[in-house]
DNA sequence: TCCTTTGTTCGATGTTCGTAGAACGTCGAA
DNA sequence: TTCGACGTTCTACGAACATCGAACAAAGGA
C-alpha cells in the first residue's frame, strides 16, 4: 500500500477526466462523493469484486477526480472538486446533475 | 453508403456522450462543429486515415453528437447543440470551453 | 454504359479496458 | 510475533477500441 500518486491540477487533462467518467460505476463513485465528504474505502459498496473497485478508484484518482489519502491501514477517498472547477469550471456540475436526472451509477452508494 | 441512424434525444446517454468525448480526434471535430454551421465530411481534416475518421464520425454519431445528412454523393455533418443543451444542459459549453483553454483536438480543423 | 467521386464497411492488428481471483504488503491488535 | 483487516498489485481473459488499407456501394457525370 505505497504512497499513491496524484496529478497536480495543470496535469489534468480533459481528455482522461471524460474517460474515467465514461463508466456508470465511476460516474456513480463521483456521484457518492459529491457532497465534499470524505468516504472511507471500506464504506463504498458497488456491484464489482474488490480487486475491480480498487481498479476503478485508480482511474479516477490517476485521472485526478480524486484523491486517497491513507491512514494507519486504512483509505479515506474524496472528491476534487476544488481543483477541477478551477481547471474546468462547470464541468462536474453539468456532469453531476445529468448523472442525477439519468440516475446513473444508482448501484453504487455507501455504508455510512 | 446508406442512412445512418440518429439516437432519439431521449436515447442519448451520460455514458455514451463522455465517452465518445474521451478522445482528442473526437474532441476536435466538436470543436469545429461548435459554431452550430454545417461541415461536408470531405472538409474536415484530421491526422488519420479515412477509414479512421469515418470511425471517429460514426462513433460521435451513435452517441447522439452529431447528426449527418446525405446529399447527393457526399454528406454534411453537424453538432445537435440543441437535443444536447436540453438533455445535458452545460455540458457541452463546459467541454468546449476547457477544450478551447486546453487545445484539445487543435490538429483538427477545416478546408472551409 | 463506364468512370469518378465519396464515404462506409470489412478484415487485420495491436492496444486498452473491465472484470475477477489469488497473492501480496502493511499496519494495528492480541 | 502471530494474526486479522485492509487495499493494492499480479495475472489472466474476453470484449471493446483505434488504426490502417483494401474492397465496396451509391450517386453523378462523361
Amino acid at each position: 500500500m505505497k504512497q499513491a500518486r496524484h496529478p497536480e491540477p495543470d496535469e489534468i487533462t480533459l481528455v482522461a477526466v471524460l474517460g474515467a467518467l465514461s463508466d456508470p460505476i465511476r460516474v456513480g463513485l463521483v456521484r457518492v462523493l459529491s457532497d465534499g465528504r470524505e468516504r472511507g474505502w471500506g464504506e463504498l459498496r458497488a456491484p464489482v469484486a474488490k480487486s475491480t473497485l480498487s481498479h476503478h478508484l485508480r482511474v479516477l484518482r490517476d485521472a485526478g477526480l480524486t484523491r486517497t489519502r491513507q491512514e494507519g491501514t486504512r483509505c479515506f477517498v474524496e472528491l476534487r472538486r476544488g481543483d477541477l472547477d478551477v481547471r474546468f469550471p462547470g464541468l462536474l456540475a453539468a456532469v453531476l446533475d445529468a448523472a442525477h436526472n439519468d440516475d446513473v451509477g444508482a448501484h453504487v452508494h455507501t455504508d455510512g
